[in-house]
DNA sequence: TTTGTTTGTTAAAACGTTTTAATTACCTTT
DNA sequence: AAAGGTAATTAAAACGTTTTAACAAACAAA
């Protein structure tokens, strides 16, 4: 026991089919037929290639990396991955990036634009060859950076207004509106919005969205979004407590994080949903879906957030060279309405 | 715009500093003091560190790996990244890595042995210089082969019986015990578990401890251990149904899937809880803790759980050399009521 | 025969580090 | 003055690939 068994190289096939170490290369990259340009022997690329199968071959990835530059490594950076929307988007990009032959590495940034900056070091020294990132807040400038070296990147979830970048994003505003006409066509009128201070992109759409919506239906008098700083989400109680005073109805909650703790603040104070509020939010939760809390959901296209930033990504690298092409992918939501069938609880 | 810029190596610095590129070497790995054993002038050391600062040298990990074989980076195999419990854990190893200066390679194996094969083979082609994995059934070989060749591993949440391998697990046994005991002190007598078909160290352990707190608890008769397939959770609601023919009171869930499974197959029958059914379960989630559904949940802790494992795994990997110790952390569950205080809702 | 083309193959450089062994310069001690 | 020791430095090899440029052999065209 304990033999470390030294790992094959490109040198043992060579000798093992007596051939050059450069032909081993050829056949091992495919090289050898159609568009590399290199010739070799039908015959001798299947000996190369069944000694290799025999020896078990593989090839050793640092040499690789150090030599062409190419690691078939991407990195994907979010707010945090132990959130569950980043958590199912990440394992769909990680599972489309393996049949690519490509290798994950995560990170979150804790929406700290100083960790994202660290966190692109780290991943650019380890050589990655794109990158899928959450902008947060500040993360311009250094996204920009990326982007003026023709590095490729793709936006998700959040787009960088006015920075010509790649990007795969929900339609929000949309979402907000629809998700809000739920309400509204429940017979709700004093709608509220909880929803971040922070400064992005999805978060600001979506309150366009809610405030068209209840404009469009008159409603415009009763438009207030409440601003909540995500380090001070205490606050949220004393929001609702005071909403409650002011025979707020329903509120629409501009994340799922945002509608857990308010829901969670709206049974501490013995209220109850739909008695005393009603609600919709983002996003589904294990919590909303079995008891039908929300009204409304906005389901967002997990799959195709995955796979369309994956592959926007791997176009981008192969086409490196080029003056680098921005796509804009917007996808759609969902509005999945849980009153609309008979909840099996009564409330 | 578009500028690649060179970056700057080893060599730049060298010649900045007007030296040779093996003292800048020395000193950027902290060999020129203490117990590297070079020497290195402490002026020149400084008059290259500033250099290196200066040009914001960033070292070549590929280069560095070639050479050294040393990656600073390590793979974190779960079996679902995306389910909570293993995202939270994978969350806080990320972050505690990051502390150490490692990299994390995350991968899934969805309970299929093959898959994790694969991922090991990707993983090692990558580097890395250790592996934390949550051994799925018929993990034992491949992890087997990998401790024979003295590689650092860490086994976490399961176990493989037999084999001498590091790692960290919950006392399922105990959970199993205490959490099925908070139902008998409510006064349950007929209580059943749900559990998996799958041969898992922590599955089987969680059906002992809820066996031998039933039999302690002179309850032996009422045992019953119903075994799922995870790839046929329908037949789950068949379980259900028949159990209410034969007026079993309550569930023990092994797992948290098990039980949202469980439960939404128990709501779309019409029944409640706890009025048709009491449960306990392991782990949390959203609706259990906002609703209160189940009686009792087993809370693991998950920031000890990474913690251990990482430490565990960066000592083995600095151990390298050495014959290989295996040390075993057996983690205390932490079990929260939720009956104990009065529930907000009224069932 | 010479010249050119195609096909198959290879030697060797390069990538950016780490690390060994050698070298220099400067002190001590005899 | 020679011998030995220590401190500071460096040249050069090695890691395993990819890729360029060169070469040889075989054949075709002149």
């Amino acid at each position: 026991m304990g033999e470390r068994t030294r790992k094959i190289t490109i040198k043992d096939i060579a000798a093992e089919a007596g051939v050059s170490i450069a032909l081993v290369s050829f056949v091992m990259n495919g090289k050898s037929d159609g568009k590399g340009g290199y010739r070799v022997n039908k015959e001798t690329a299947e000996r190369i290639r069944s000694v290799a199968e025999r020896l078990n071959y593989q090839p050793n990835d640092a040499a690789r990396m150090l030599r062409s530059g190419k690691t078939n490594t991407i990195g994907v950076i979010v707010s945090d991955i132990s959130n569950k929307f980043f958590a199912d988007i990440a394992r769909c990009i990680e599972d489309r990036a393996y049949k690519h032959k490509y290798t994950v590495l995560f990170g979150s940034t804790d929406e700290n634009s100083q960790k994202l900056e660290n966190l692109i070091e780290v991943f650019r020294n380890k050589g990655i060859d794109g990158l899928i990132v959450v902008p947060c807040e500040g993360a311009d400038p250094i996204l920009r950076k990326l982007a003026d070296e023709n590095f490729p990147l793709v936006l998700l979830d959040r787009e960088v207004p006015g920075a010509d970048l790649s990007s795969v994003v929900l339609n929000n505003r949309r979402a907000g509106g629809q998700v809000t006409e739920v309400l509204v066509k429940q017979g709700y009128r004093k709608i509220e919005m909880i929803s971040y201070s922070m400064n992005l992109s999805n978060i600001r759409e979506r309150e366009e969205g809610y405030r068209a919506c209840m404009t469009e239906n008159g409603l415009g008098e009763y438009v207030r979004i409440h601003h909540l700083r995500h380090d001070r989400m205490d606050r949220i109680t004393e929001i609702l407590r005071d909403a409650r005073e002011r025979q707020v109805e329903a509120f629409v909650f501009a994340t799922n994080t945002l509608a857990l703790q308010g829901v969670t603040a709206i049974f501490r104070q013995g209220w109850q949903i739909p008695r005393d509020f009603s609600m919709v939010c983002f996003d589904t939760n294990e919590a909303f879906d079995l008891y039908k809390t929300a009204a409304a959901c906005v389901s967002q296209p997990i799959e195709r957030f995955g796979a369309e930033a994956l592959d926007l990504l791997l176009k981008s690298i192969e086409h490196r060279d080029q003056p680098m092409a921005c796509t804009r992918v917007v996808l759609s939501p969902e509005i999945v309405e849980y009153n609309k069938f008979d909840s099996y609880h009564k409330n």
